[in-house]
DNA sequence: ACCTGAACACCGTTCAAGT
DNA sequence: ACCTGAACACCGTTCAAGT
């Protein structure tokens, strides 16, 4: 009698899958950064052996293409804002979801350049261009330059995303960013005057510049392209 | 006599140094992709062992992290047009050298998101922005405005790039693109109505687009932003 | 100072075997 | 159908030893 906890099977909630391997592979990424993630690691965290997870998943390219499909998804998964709002910040609102996305997953940047230059236009690109596009529609922008529009916007948030998410990644170390930035701006300053006169003069926006309000001037100036080049009618 | 010709030590001609080695981590990105440069093939083809690199290089991350610059810069190596063009030609130009590098070298996508992500402002920057940031100044923007201006520039040019990297790359066994193009279209068209109403919509955008004319369609939008919100004096 | 090459720890992936 | 775990080939890096 008693006792019969015992199983020789996993119980059924602990049964393995792929979505909870996708899961595992995130938190291994959050926690410990690209180089975190192993097949070692994994097995460990899911007490089971890599024959199994090979069975739910191709390979490790597969399961990280997976992981970043998974966090964009999530990323924008926003709820229309009520009233709605201006396309203009609809789109802010999806390009911060994607920008934020980057900086608490900063394994996301290389990820998505990765799988993008992969299988370019599959899986996670569809996700992006529709939450820009329907706003890009609601702007007035003519039928024809849709694709070019949308392009556009999705091009400069990864970019701009990209180059963001190394500030996390170097603060996490203990450092502090003001400090940082300060340093990277001295250093520009000492750049050699003839090649680099420019950069020396804008190493102090550098040093003083906010991430966030950075970014969203490049939207900005997007827009302001968009909304001049195709005016509403 | 004669025969003199063998020798002990190297010739100083076939004497290792850093600048060799990241010649031929080049060639073997280019020739291999990421997955080629590896230490055994490195060593073989430069005939020496590990140790004989690492003499002249800290790790393998220093040795992808320098073949990145040394392409970047031979990139943006651009002669000035004589006479000379206007800024929106001279940063058409400048994208148009790093679209097409990173054309030439798929691995560059890849590796300039990592890179910056590791060092966030260092080594390739301040070469980027200052080819950049010299036209941005000519363009008449004001001075406060200078670094958003050409970061918006740079993110969106390094977004755009990268993803266009992956058609190159795709291509490469053999595949047809208009054929490559249609398939990702078929597929896009066959999307949830309710879920892709744009990219079902754009999907014959996608497949009639071209890759050159598209992004600098992209360029031409954010000068119009720039010139629109900075409107010269 | 510069190079050699064996050795080490670790990685992704496979596969015969179990249930 | 799903999982186990030993084994394999390969990787980046180190280091005592040579010249």
């Amino acid at each position: 009698m008693a006792q019969r906890t015992q199983r020789t099977r996993k119980s059924r909630t602990d049964a393995l899958s792929r979505e909870r391997i996708v899961e595992a592979a995130v938190e291994l990424l959050d926690a410990d950064g690209e180089g975190g993630l192993t097949f070692r690691a994994l097995t460990e965290r899911l007490a089971t052996g890599p024959g199994a997870i090979y069975w739910h998943v191709r390979n490790k390219d597969e399961m990280l293409g997976a992981a970043t499909d998974a966090v964009v998804a999530a990323a924008l998964d926003i709820e229309p804002a009520e009233p709605p709002a201006s396309p203009q910040d609809e789109i802010r609102a999806v390009a911060l979801g994607l920008f934020d996305a980057i900086d608490w997953h900063p394994w996301l940047a290389t990820q998505l350049a990765t799988q993008l230059s992969r299988s370019p236009w599959s899986s996670v690109t569809p996700r992006i261009i529709e939450s820009i596009g329907q706003q890009v529609r609601a702007l007035g922008v003519p039928k024809g330059s849709w694709f070019t529009a949308s392009s556009a916007l999705m091009h400069y948030i990864l970019g701009a995303a990209g180059q963001n998410s190394a500030n996390g990644r170097v603060l996490g170390a203990g450092v502090d960013r003001s400090e940082f930035l300060d340093s990277v701006s001295t250093a520009w300053e000492k750049l050699d005057p003839d090649d680099y006169p420019f950069t020396r003069a804008v190493a102090d926006q550098l040093r003083e510049h906010d991430d966030r309000e950075q970014f969203l001037a490049g939207i900005a100036l997007i827009l302001t392209g968009i909304t001049t080049a195709y005016p509403p009618a």
